[in-house]
RNA sequence: GGUCGGGUGGCCGAGCGGCUAGGCAGAGGUCUGCAAAACCUCGUACGGCGGUUCGAAUCCGCUCCCGACCUCCA
């Protein structure tokens, strides 16, 4: 299936025809986790974001490689401590233990959100070697300087000679330039304070090192994603992703990095996740204004009434666009619970059907064939997931009203139908990539089911006799139970609230 | 302060020159023993002030708020 797909692309600001390099086949390079401590929810809404388009270009038909790291050391806090090594003091481990222990962590909550795992996973220790022989590059086209055993890139050299430093995050060269040489501080080593580390000397207490031609040390923070995007993407790929807050300096000093070793530009198209906020502002950890995974799924915390199931935050995140903001807050999650469930029920309902051999097509088969295509056509214009989501909101009521025989079956072809239900469903678990809790709690046992039908089929018959007593018993009951009896035209259906 | 993105009905959230999504909540109705579910119908919203246009939530100007980034951050 070949589907004429936009997306916008951040280093142009602009919407344009996705046109991958390599006919039929997408390299895409999104930003991992710093793995030192739990996974933060932003982070989570930027995976399935990427899970999302990811899921999509396989569906439609591309090859795709997905390629997201794990950054494991050289990424430095305010203060110039290193991340990894202040997970190590707070927990006494080693850092290879830390990685691990908030790498599987990380993992967890990627399966929880039924995000799919990347191609290939790499970590920025497993690729040291690279590393150095790009920073060598660097250094050898006259990008980088050394100083006391650290290597720094030459970021004026770089913005006057390419003229591409600050495209991607627009920022202005000649503020660079002006920069006041207050900002220096406590990082004399730099000539410039818009110059980053490549590679840093390790001080006696920095347990991460690595030999090196310049120093026993580690690599600065931007270059492992260079590194690894270059060995398993090759120079210039399709895709690179990551969260809007990255584009500066992260992304920028990518692209500098990559121009600077091999004169190439990483990528062609740069797609950027913008921001979850909580009650209007952004999460914060230092103002309380923050909620963690599980915090979110139990519903302990003084911002939400109650706990939502990993599902429902799901299609919470997929209801507004990726380059959006979204603002968290627990009205709009349960109204999105809701909805949720509606989604998967009427799904439920479809697949218990089937078409009519003998239907001639009508307005109701037209109709949910334009909506199936439409569905598609949203997602073609830059993964416009809340506008498929609308889209298959509509056929909902389509499926529900051929159910309860308000809308004329006779008028959908068996052809059509069958389209329906598959598409209906592919939709929404392969492309969207939402499970049916409700089906999963079961987890395969045909125990519930079966007795399920005896109490239905019980109560069935003291309502034949007009024991009304004895069946709102059986239905408080079960309600009590979180399990909500549906009564319709062809009998009673029952649903886990 | 610099750069960028926003302010849409009770809430969330699409749309970005005419055809005025969708979800949740609300009102009325159908169905039902009563409910629930489902279905049908209904709320005409675009921060403020000007301007362009036959026509603006959508374009332009001003203004007021909010958010993000500015070398910690998905």
């Amino acid at each position: 299936m070949k589907q004429a797909l936009k997306v916008y692309n951040s280093l142009i600001r602009e919407k344009v025809p996705f046109e991958p390099i390599k006919e039929g086949e997408v390299g895409m390079y999104v930003c991992g986790p710093t793995v030192y401590s739990d996974v933060h929810l932003g982070n989570c809404r930027t995976f399935v974001s990427f899970d999302v388009i990811y899921r999509y270009l396989k569906y439609i038909g591309y090859n795709v490689r997905y390629v997201r790291n794990i950054t494991d050391v050289g990424h430095l806090l305010d203060d110039g401590e290193d991340r990894m090594l202040k997970g190590t003091k707070r927990e006494k481990l080693t850092p290879m233990e830390v990685a691990q222990k908030y790498t599987n962590g990380f993992h967890d909550m990627m399966r929880t959100f039924n995000s799919l795992p990347p191609s290939i996973e790499p970590r920025a220790t497993g690729h040291i070697i690279e590393q150095i022989e790009m920073v060598q590059s660097i250094l050898d086209n006259g990008y980088g300087y050394v100083v006391n055993g650290s290597v720094y890139f030459d970021t004026l050299k770089f913005a006057e000679e390419k003229k591409v430093y600050g495209k991607l995050s627009g920022r202005v060269i000649e503020d660079l330039l002006t920069e006041t040489r207050d900002n220096l501080k406590n990082q004399s080593e730099k000539r410039h304070p818009s110059d980053f580390a490549l590679w840093m000397k390790a001080s006696p207490e920095h347990i991460m090192r690595w030999n090196s031609p310049w120093s026993v040390g580690f690599p600065g923070w931007h270059l492992e994603c260079s590194a690894m995007s270059t060995k398993y993407l090759g120079q210039t790929f399709d895709i690179h992703g990551g969260g809007n807050d990255l584009k500066f300096p992260h992304h920028e000093n990518e692209v500098a990095q990559s121009v600077g070793a091999c004169n190439c530009q990483p990528a062609n198209y740069w797609l950027h996740t913008n921001m979850l906020l909580m009650n209007g502002r952004k999460m914060s950890k230092s103002d309380g204004n923050t909620i963690s995974p599980p915090q979110l799924f139990s519903g302990d915390s003084p911002h939400v009434t109650k706990g939502y199931s990993p599902m429902a935050i799901r299609f919470f995140m997929l209801q507004s666009h990726y380059r959006s903001t979204l603002d968290l807050t627990d009205e709009a999650l349960q109204a999105a619970e809701k909805g949720y469930r509606r989604l998967m029920e009427a799904d439920r309902t479809l697949q218990a059907m089937s078409g009519l051999e003998n239907a001639t097509a009508g307005t109701q088969d037209k109709e949910i064939n334009e909506l199936i295509d439409q569905a598609f056509e949203e997602m073609n214009d830059d993964f416009n997931t809340p506008k498929a989501l609308a889209r298959l909101f509509e056929l909902v009521t389509r499926v529900n009203g051929l159910k309860d025989g308000h809308l004329a079956m006779e008028e959908v072809t068996a052809s059509t139908f069958d389209r329906l239900k598959s598409t209906f469903s592919n939709f929404i678990t392969e492309i969207l990539g939402l499970k049916d809790e409700m089906q999963a709690a079961d987890n395969g046992t045909n125990l519930v089911d079966g007795l399920m039908e005896i109490i239905i089929d019980m109560r069935k018959d003291v309502r034949a006799n007009k024991d009304w007593a004895a069946s709102d018993k059986i239905r408080d009951a079960l309600t009590a139970l979180e399990i909500q009896l549906k009564d319709g035209k062809e009998g009673t259906s029952w649903v886990k609230a």
